[in-house]
DNA sequence: CGCCAATTCACATCTTTGTGTGATATTAAG
DNA sequence: CTTAATATCACACAAAGATGTGAATTGGCG
């Protein structure tokens, strides 16, 4: 397995002391630097030769917060996945978070154990969430659930695999019909979009115009 | 503590009765109804004095998937809060029903005790998330910021002409190069992302996966 | 009942895409 | 200077998609 390097940022020594102490005893994982704010963190990057893949982002620190602070870590380090500590579950402060680029949420009376699943999970690419701010992404996503579709049912699951990168020879099978059916159903779609391929459909369906 | 009223549309007899028995025998919640598909359920809804809280929802069922089915039930029983149930961890489906209106998801291997927990999180405004969708939600936010293009900027062109919808020929126009070069490009483009179409392509462009 | 929308299928034709096998020139890096 | 990455182009064949025309079936609605 690859070595996980880790960063940290936080205000509180004993945590960070912590944190530091229980990541480096774990075996594939390092802490190749911690920092107790944003400011130090990026004056001591150059003095870096390795870079962090993960970084453990404490919110309320002295100078610039954590939330501020993302843009400018990720500017340096593009690459690096940022998980969000606080001590205070405070949801506003985590939803800004994420949109500012964090991809996860860990509250500091979090286990080291689940800490360590948290690294685990966004290094992997997965991103760790508490139910109350899931549900408030959620709601962004679905508040207008008055879109009805132009489309009949069939329609819909022909768009469906389309978007899906199925092929109109995978969409057949999969609906039980012949390839000339679902041709005749793009070609109905494409007249009632006002479209003619694909690469529209999809981007419709994406930008939810559908 | 307020009882939990249950529904359940689930067009595999043996899971939806386990689901039914088991939130019956919980206290603080009552299973009201019980479906094998949406059209079922949309059926029978009228028939119904309680109308239900929470909804465990399938979504490969026999007529209308679970997912296309969110819209209508949403309609009928605009509070209701949509758990979904899916057998195989889909994230682009399950992606799609959260978009849809969904508040929640969950594998069926999860236990019954989670189920519950699952049920009482949502009903409390709360959302179960797995790490995999939630990473593909927070990208969704912060798409812009965290990119890092393993593309040229020269095949970054050329994706940016197809999610635009052109032709090949269109982007060959527009870059002032040969249909050719545009090809070539594509080629490279697919080999390095491990895909062979324009859809996937897409796709990969609007989930922030390039 | 007749109308209409939705769904199903066929055939033909043309365009667009996907893939393989080359080639040449420039530039950045080692 | 050699090498790798980038960018450019050609040719050919196969696969997929777009378009047009036509038609049978079904179920709901007035």
């Amino acid at each position: 397995m690859k070595i996980i390097r880790l960063a940290i940022i936080e205000d509180e020594v004993l945590i960070q002391e912590s944190l530091k102490i229980f990541f480096d005893s774990v075996p594939h994982m390092v802490c190749v630097k911690a920092s107790i704010s944003v400011e130090d963190f990026l004056n001591e990057l150059p003095a870096l030769e390795i870079l962090p893949d993960v970084l453990l982002l404490d919110i309320n620190l002295v100078g610039m917060t954590g939330i501020e602070g993302i843009p400018l870590l990720l500017n340096e380090i593009p690459d690096l996945d940022i998980i969000m500590l606080t001590t205070f579950e405070d949801n506003d402060s985590i939803f800004k978070a994420l949109c500012a680029g964090a991809c996860s949420y860990l509250s500091k009376k979090t286990s080291l154990k689940k800490i360590q699943e948290a690294v685990e999970v966004v290094q992997d690419g997965g991103s760790y969430m508490s139910p109350s701010i899931a549900r408030k992404i959620v709601n962004h996503y679905a508040p207008k659930a008055t879109k009805k579709s132009t489309l009949s049912p069939r329609e819909t699951d022909v768009v469906n695999g389309i978007v899906a990168g199925k092929s109109y020879q995978q969409i057949a099978d999969d609906l039980f019909v012949s390839l000339n059916t679902v041709r005749t159903h793009i070609k109905h779609i494409y007249k009632e979009l006002g479209i003619n391929n694909k690469a529209a459909l999809i981007k419709k369906s994406y930008d939810g115009e559908l």
